[in-house]
DNA sequence: CATGAGTTTCAGTAAGTTCTGAAACTAGTG
DNA sequence: CACTAGTTTCAGAACTTACTGAAACTCATG
């Protein structure tokens, strides 16, 4: 592997956090190379450049498009398939939540809602489904919240997260405001 | 495994989870079942619940208290550790996001700051530079953001989720009424 | 301070996964 | 329609991780 020190370092660590999150080493591994190249790369180079086989990259290829991660493209008069990540790493980041809810949360939606329709059969089995409840509304919520700010605009989310916990002091003030609306009100406590 | 059927099917989901998420999958069972456990159990119980050698059992609790999900809690007159799960499920989720923070969020952070700092020897270490620099924005602006709602009280943070793509109409609201500062107001749409 | 209940550690093994090279396949080109 | 460049598949090898049973350790108690 001689690839500048800078992206050298760059590559392996996801190496590594890759298989810390259930992704394999050289997936993580093709992924880093291709994020920060200037431009596409085919198989061959990536294979170059990592010192792996082959097809160890096309299995690692055929991964990141099945998780939509890649962007396949061609140059004229090559045949070959050219390789690159989207420019937006804002982009990045919701497919990756999106193919996870899809492979992983929606599953255990479906599991724990299965799970309740059952009568349970004596009181643990009771605590068991009420816990399975208290679990399925913390996902559900977390997960339609989050559908919901994907489909913010990248400014408008920006602005929101630069609120920050500046976000309660903005409800506050809504409260505030609304309550004034109708008649003369004195103002809430502190948060 | 003999367990109550709505258990088992919650305890084998989990572990098959686990493994997914990089978590091995004894470790995940034995969340799962703590989780919905009436009571605390001590390792002797998990054992015979899970069939699974006592040691492997004994590894994994360890692992849980290293990331700090099980309570340790013990019953008069009796020496051994019980173990459980916290009641708050935001509660749980809240150190789960944490643990990884620390653990994988802030050395990767650590490396692209490191990587920011080197001298790019061509165009296309420079090119390799920026994209480091766009992840490491991302990464940070989530986590900052992140890191300020786990402080939320959890009624305050439910109203904000509630809210969800309605925050998008509440900043609208505040730059209106904020506009019209000290002349008449009048209050935003629904909500 | 010997006993024994409870817990942890560890070396070896089982199970699982990742990786490879060789072979098979696919589809433009002469 | 044979040739060739490119890609995919696959059986087994290499490696990694998870699991086990046995031994070592810990510590309250008689």
């Amino acid at each position: 592997m001689d690839l500048p020190p800078l992206t050298q370092g760059f590559v392996l660590h996801f190496g590594e956090m890759g298989s810390r999150w259930g992704i394999n080493r050289t997936v993580g591994q093709i992924y880093a190379l291709l994020f920060v190249s200037s431009r596409p790369l085919n198989a061959d180079e990536i294979t170059d450049r990592l010192q792996v086989s082959r097809s160890n990259v096309s299995m690692g290829l055929k991964e990141l498009q099945s998780w939509r991660l890649v962007r396949l493209s061609h140059l004229p008069g090559d045949r070959r398939d050219y390789y690159s990540a989207p420019d937006d790493v804002w982009q990045i980041f919701k497919t990756l939540a999106e193919e996870r809810q899809r492979r992983e949360i929606d599953p255990t939606l479906s599991m724990l809602r299965d799970a309740m329709l059952e009568s349970p059969g004596n009181a643990d089995d009771r605590h068991a489904q009420e816990r399975m409840r208290q679990m399925h509304e913390l996902i559900e919520q977390l997960t339609d919240w989050f559908a919901e700010v994907r489909r913010l605009a990248p400014e408008t989310l920006e602005q929101l997260m630069g609120l920050g916990a500046g976000a309660v002091k903005l409800l506050d003030f809504k409260d505030r405001v609304l309550r004034r609306g109708a008649r003369g009100q004195e103002p809430g406590g502190t948060p």
